[in-house]
RNA sequence: GCCGAAGUGGCGGAAUUGGUAGACGCGCUGGUCUCAAAAACCAGUGAGGGCAACCUCGUGUCGGUUCGAUCCCGACCUUCGGCACCA
């Protein structure tokens, strides 16, 4: 028999499709339309390891299937070229950026064509080409115009290596999101997109979508809406100021104000005498970045400015100090503090001795002084007119109270800050703006577009913190488009998450000259029916994208309000488990990297700074069975996986694999080795059963002999037949609404491998030549095509039908009649334990079943002689005795 | 601290969402073939007991609801992700 030889076939027939232009998507064709996308990638150097490929191949598999049942799909790939990690790895490798990114996303070209992904390529795109950037200016210009992109200074969040950074690109341990410390606030002029503008649309609008309920509500975490009200205090001097606050109903209990300390009235407000202690606290909190300040959290420190403020509900005088637990950034950067109601406030007063005064009263309350801030609702005290009031209630008179005298009002705070978006980086998008002495800040006209990067070998990031482009001069220096006198241009560049932020409508019409996008294909393809990609990426691109799209809706570019209409997120991918000998790895000391037998690279104790990427786990928890811990005793430990990193020696390529077990081996075995959101392990062993499947998949369907059953076995043709049937109707109803729900692995499982499996045990060599035996190995064939397109190609042109590819043809569909059993297996209960199973007729009776439950041996024993006072009865499930 | 997700064999994971726990695959054990090994094929494989038919236990822990709980409720433990002085 002919081996199955993944090798030949897949070289075939990924030239086959090649010539044959197979995945060309024709946008203006009659079929309903299909969007599938997945995140495009930086194309990086090292090239693509297995563990990207859990974005790629659902993607393709869904293409592929959507395909097969009648949609045009578009399922296009491109690079998003421009922006750090390519700059990083240009100055890292002395190559131009330009060059570089152009050598890698070749390699990832060749590789994702490798594994058999169906792209047209036809639509690929590169954020870099002046063809695609001169769009990124024209949104950038659209949102000038709007408003929504300005220029202002403030301290910013940068990264010694990145340089400025967006909020969303810092993470929570002093990180960026390039996994770079050091991250620290400085003064910088930078530019911003008003996404703040945009914060309730960007929740509101998230019921428009199908998109995980984690990831939604991190965004509307992230975004961080807050109601309450502004409350105005005037100072004894007559100066006015606003508070911001979510509990108006504790404005009875405001016993001191607090300004952040970069707060404008800090200086005017304090009190002569005061300011030497004032000014160096303002300086203390400045040298102090925001990350020793969170980490102080508990710590709370102030000054008192000697001035007072006047509270507009009850007229008290109550002081105003300085703290740095204020944030200048949220609200207005000055609080009412209500030490009773709020934790951080009930802190400060402790330690400064200040009044703390209930008004709200926790249930049961005696009057007692409070151990803590009490932080929930009650029944208001000591306000005034108000007394008695749940505090809900309260909150919304104190709001209309003040809104009817002036001093306050309804109010909304967001955390979510205005997206900065500038960087002093040579490897962007230039900013379309030009400065001129008499203009001022002007606009690059359309026309001027596109504002081409200037090629310059020394790209390096200044230390000044400014644009290396600033150094070249006849680039910088241009005639200003108002008044024709000098100008200089502006010479940040834009973060590459501007450039990510419109690509999905790009690879509509790709080489569309008149606009970013022909809109009317834009509105036939958008929004992206299905997008996958990382869930780090939620509170970057997924929400920039989201704001960028809503401006163009504004403008009427697009009549879609939500761009990506269902997300999902393939999980991570670990490096392979091993095992470490732990007596080398001690030999070479704390910081040591050890090798494992199974040749993984382990930190036993990592550094500060250095991640840990392999936790040994205690002795008792190894696998025992295994031969290679018990041949050696108590000196292994079983070494649980991180990521995979180059820098561990870890990374496992599709190249290496494709070569030993084929692409469609890889393509299954990571469907199959768990849902697609699942992080774990690679295992390579995993491929084993994936190629033994394939072949005997093959066997079956080229070699009628394989199967169990000879031409003299008692099972005739025509039971096999009806056997096969229900079989291939269950297969197809299995693959069908998995693949619909992303549920590659048990597609596989249960719809391939298990309807293999049970074929095998029909299967003779006469019934495989007849009809019914003809009819299911082509639709076997075409259940499997999206997993395996190459070996379904083979399979398909040998027995169906040569010269057409097997995603022409079209996916079957199932009759869930036929699918069904003519028999189950009921279950039979006593008191609610499994006592017995019985082979009944589909449609049996309750009666009937009943009888034969009560029939069953195994009952009469567990009864015991106990009388049956209840039978529970689930129609094809269970018969359930209860006794007594 | 706050928000969220998850804990099932030696491993990855199934389970029609209240009705046969462990599908499918890996690994392991035994067998067939072979001089031998690999591959392939066949059988077995949650734990404990029994010659056996069978019995008992078993889905992180403890309790509850129910005829019946991996699934629902309460408390707790652990792991992972996100946020974190946001008033």
């Amino acid at each position: 028999m002919e081996r199955y030889d993944p090798v030949a076939i897949e070289a075939k027939w990924q030239k086959f499709w090649r010539q044959n232009d197979t995945y060309r998507t024709d946008t203006l064709s009659e079929k309903q339309p299909f969007y599938c996308l997945e995140f495009f990638p930086y194309p990086s150097g090292d090239g693509l390891s297995v563990g990207h490929l859990r974005n790629y191949i659902p993607g393709d598999v869904v293409g592929r299937f959507m395909r097969m049942r009648g949609y045009e799909v578009l399922h296009p790939m491109g690079w998003d070229a421009f922006g750090l990690p390519a700059e990083q790895d240009a100055i890292d490798k002395g190559i131009h950026p330009a060059d570089s990114t152009k050598t890698y996303a070749a390699n990832y070209r060749r590789q994702l064509t490798l594994v058999g992904c169906g792209y047209d390529w036809s639509r690929e795109i590169n954020s870099s080409d002046p063809d695609y950037y001169r769009w990124t200016q024209w949104f950038f210009l659209m949102l000038y115009r709007r408003g929504l992109a300005y220029r202002a200074e403030g301290m910013q969040w940068w990264c010694p290596t990145c340089g400025a950074l967006a909020n969303e690109e810092v993470l929570a341990d002093g990180t960026c999101w390039r996994g770079h410390s050091g991250v620290h606030k400085r003064p910088l002029k930078q530019w911003f997109f008003r996404i703040t503008e945009y914060a309730d649309r960007l929740i509101d609008d998230l019921d428009l979508v199908d998109w995980p309920e984690r990831t939604k509500r991190m965004q509307v975490n992230w975004i961080g809406r807050s109601e309450g009200a502004d409350v105005v205090f005037r100072t004894e001097s007559g100066r006015e100021f606003n508070v911001f606050t979510t509990r108006p109903d504790t404005l009875y209990g405001a016993t001191f104000l607090v300004l952040a300390p970069e707060h404008s009235l800090v200086a005017e407000l304090t009190e002569a005498g005061r300011g030497e202690e004032i000014d160096a606290y303002v300086r203390h909190a400045a040298a102090m970045s925001e990350m020793d300040r969170s980490a102080a959290a508990g710590d709370k420190t102030g000054v008192f400015t000697g001035s007072y403020a006047v509270n507009p509900i009850n007229g008290e005088r109550i002081p105003i100090w300085v703290a740095d637990y204020v944030l200048l950034a949220y609200g207005s950067g000055a609080i009412m503090a209500v030490p009773a109601h709020d934790e951080r406030d009930f802190r400060f007063a402790k330690k400064y001795n200040l009044p703390i005064r209930v008004v709200v009263a926790p249930p049961g309350w005696d009057g007692a002084d409070l151990e803590e801030g009490f932080v929930g609702d009650g029944t208001m005290v000591n306000s005034g007119t108000h007394d008695g009031k749940p505090s809900d209630e309260g909150a919304r008179a104190i709001v209309e109270e003040l809104e009817a005298t002036g001093r306050g009002k309804a109010s909304v705070a967001y955390r979510m800050r205005d997206w900065l978006i500038s960087r002093q980086r040579y490897w962007g998008c230039p900013i379309p703006i030009v400065h001129c002495d008499g203009c001022g800040e002007v606009a690059v006209p359309a026309a001027d577009l596109p504002v081409l990067l200037p090629h310059v070998d020394d790209f390096a990031p200044q230390q000044s913190h400014r644009s290396p482009l600033e150094a070249i001069g006849d680039w910088v220096h241009t005639t200003c488009p108002s008044c024709d006198g000098p100008a200089r241009r502006e010479t940040d560049t834009l973060g590459g998450f501007a450039c990510s932020s419109w690509y999905y409508l790009r690879f509509i019409s790709p080489d569309y000259a008149d606009g970013p996008f022909d809109t009317e294909a834009g509105e036939r393809w958008m929004p992206v029916d299905l997008y996958l990609g990382g869930s780090e990426h939620t509170v970057m691109h997924l929400l920039y994208a989201r704001f960028w799209f809503k401006v163009m809706y504004d403008e009427g570019l697009i009549p879609h309000k939500e761009p990506f209409a269902k997300l999902r997120h393939q999980g991570m991918l670990l490096a392979e488990d091993g095992w470490i000998d732990i007596a080398t790895a001690r030999l070479s000391g704390d910081t040591a990297i050890a090798k494992s037998e199974a040749g993984l690279a382990v930190h036993e104790n990592p550094d500060e700074g250095s991640r840990l990427i392999y936790t040994a786990r205690p002795k008792a928890e190894l696998d025992l069975k295994s031969e290679r811990i018990s041949t050696n005793g108590s000196e292994w430990a079983a070494v649980r996986s991180g990521s995979m990193s180059k820098s561990m020696g870890n990374v496992v390529t599709p190249d290496a694999i494709v070569e030993k077990y084929g692409a469609d081996s890889l393509r299954g075995y990571e469907l199959f080795m768990a849902p697609m959101d699942g992080t774990l392990p690679w295992s390579e062993n995993g491929l084993t059963g994936i190629l033994r499947f394939y072949q005997r998949l093959w066997d079956l369907i080229l070699f009628d002999g394989a199967g169990r059953l000879t031409a003299d076995d008692p099972v005739e043709i025509e039971e096999a037949g009806r056997r096969g049937v229900r079989i291939v109707q269950r297969a197809i109803k299995k693959c069908t609404e998995d693949l619909a729900q992303l549920r590659f692995n048990t597609m596989i499982a249960n719809g391939l491998m298990e309807t293999v499996n049970e074929l095998y045990a029909i299967w003779s060599p006469d019934f495989g030549q007849s009809p019914e035996g003809r009819d299911i190995k082509q639709k076997l064939i075409l259940l499997l095509a999206p997993v395996a397109p190459h070996l379904a190609e083979e399979l398909w042109e040998r027995v169906v039908q040569g010269g057409r590819s097997v995603f022409d043809a079209e996916w079957p569909d199932f009759d869930e009649s036929l699918a069904a059993s003519e028999t189950v297996t009921m279950v039979v209960q006593v008191n609610g334990k499994l006592r017995d199973r019985i082979e009944v007729g589909a449609g049996i009776s309750e009666e009937r079943a009943r009888e034969l439950a009560m029939a069953s041996p195994a009952v009469a024993a567990h009864l015991d002689g106990t009388k049956v006072s209840r039978v529970i009865y689930v129609p094809g499930r269970l018969v359930n005795f209860v006794a007594g």
